[in-house]
DNA sequence: CGCTTTTCGTAATCATCACTACAGGATTTT
DNA sequence: AAAATCCTGTAGTGATGATTACGAAAAGCG
């Protein structure tokens, strides 16, 4: 009759029982093990029926992956769940808060900034000038250049990759000042730089927009809410929210930019491209180096 | 498949649904009831046989308490006590809301669905994993070595220019695999090689990180949901989840984590790293290039 | 490239469940 | 106090659920 306060390391959550055994779970018992975390166990309180559609997968893999759990199969796999949501239902927030990281653990924290960060990115950017970038790198007649700073130079190869692959015409422009000179007599008008700069905004990159729009280059710029001094030259500007619980700044609003960009340029540059990773895809399967 | 989201007053709570007939309840039906408010509704997620056994009372009373609350028959109930609860458990963590969530703007569905893959990124999240990471990471006796896909390669370079700042002995391995096999020789014990494999997964990097293994090194690997074959050679997993409405796939998770943990290794190697730091800005002031 | 091993789903079987019909018993009404 | 009404559980039935056995397909191995 009375129900015997858990002490914390009692009863193993499933949570963890899934997490831990996650290694040895099979493709199918994976998919499965996701459902169930996504909505927090609540989807394996439904008939195995349901939850197998639902999880797209069999009912004897539920019932497999009830038994590697340790459970005697599904009814017992369900009482635990009941009773592990019965046990946090008693203290809503204290035992939600173990489960979703809210302590003072870093990943909280940080999660916390970055969200913050991608909607006030959102909130401040320009739908106009989203639409008109995609419009101009989805334009295979014009010549992309990317170009990063110290950190962002990452971010610049994120999108070159894929860039690359989309449509022709795209140069990632080296790292080295040294370098440069050369890589101005390809800008003329037709070209498009794409710079990304954000604090610590570094002098030679602004140079360089500079006299690539001298040359009748367009500029793209990405930068942070302070707004870098490229942005003069610029044609299009992306502001980010950069700030996060660290000594460095996040760039992962500016990739979600990015990523949404390559899905968009991808849509409307859709029939070219598909031909070109088609053709991609049979040069990475035709070449098998390193077979050993 | 898809749990659409309650408005906030759309399905009467059950709660307020007993408490509202409490009246017109007969005693056995009342019995009921109260065990069924006990728990937050959880007794209700049981079987009928059993819910009858937990309130003392018989299978038709739970059938005719159901009908008179005008559900169409226990299990009826039971889904609706399923939905609750499961709207009750929704992630408390921020959600990012767009700012026009309900446009049909690729950047809405676009940051929809990466705010989920954060958030169910999080979920499967193992902290225990993470912070061993981290420690791993800090210790500057160890020799890092980055390695990442075709895409994820970006990823690894932007881990690799960070930690490389904090901390000597970081090392980005060349993504040919013809020169992998010099690689291979730094690879020892006291070696970690930190690889990067999602889905189009790349048999040249599980074959070097079994080599690695084999040579005595740790493998710490960032994956998909579905987890490359490279898990089996990982002393750590991170799982992350990159679907996102593209032909392509985000690593925005990834990102994330790697974020944190460059946040994490910067703290706990404060001290010396702090040095690199200024000892590297004072490097950067001195060399000023390109400075026509 | 053929073999073995593992993985996964289909289909058949068995158990349990949700529900209905009915009747004993309590409560109320006249 | 007798009758009618309402409440409640027992028992039985059809339906759904859980489970097992087996075979196809995929993955791993030599």
């Amino acid at each position: 009759m009375y129900e015997k306060e858990q002490p914390l390391d009692g009863p193993p959550l499933i949570r963890d029982l899934l997490k831990e055994k996650q290694a040895e779970l099979t493709a199918a018992e994976r998919k499965l093990s996701a459902v169930l975390l996504d909505d927090s166990l609540v989807a394996g309180l439904q008939s195995i029926t349901r939850l197998a559609e639902a999880a797209e997968v069999s009912t004897p893999t539920i019932i497999r992956l009830a038994r590697k759990l340790g459970f005697d199969g599904f009814p017992d796999l369900q009482n635990a769940i009941r009773d592990e949501i019965a046990a946090r239902m008693k203290r809503p927030l204290a035992k939600l808060e173990t489960a979703a990281p809210e302590g003072d653990h870093i990943i909280s924290r940080f999660t916390a900034a970055v969200s913050d960060n991608i909607n006030r990115t959102l909130d401040r950017l320009d739908l106009a000038t989203f639409d008109a970038v995609a419009e101009m790198l989805s334009d295979p007649a014009r010549r992309l250049h990317l170009l990063g700073g110290r950190i962002t130079r990452s971010n610049a190869h994120y999108f070159f990759n894929h860039l690359q692959i989309i449509r022709p015409g795209v140069l990632l422009v080296d790292s080295s000042p040294s370098v440069w000179p050369q890589a101005l007599l390809d800008m003329g008008p037709g070209s498009t730089l794409i710079v990304f700069d954000i604090r610590r905004y570094e002098r030679e990159l602004e140079k360089l927009a500079g006299l690539a729009v001298q040359a009748g280059a367009e500029v793209v710029l990405f930068t942070d809410a302070w707004g870098s001094p490229i942005e003069r030259h610029a044609a299009h500007v992306f502001r980010a929210m950069v700030e996060v619980p660290s000594s460095w700044d996040s760039t992962l609003a500016i990739n979600l930019l990015i990523e949404a960009l390559v899905a968009e340029v991808q849509t409307r540059a859709a029939t070219s491209s598909a031909e070109r990773i088609s053709a991609l895809e049979d040069m990475i399967g035709a070449s098998k180096i390193f077979r050993g």
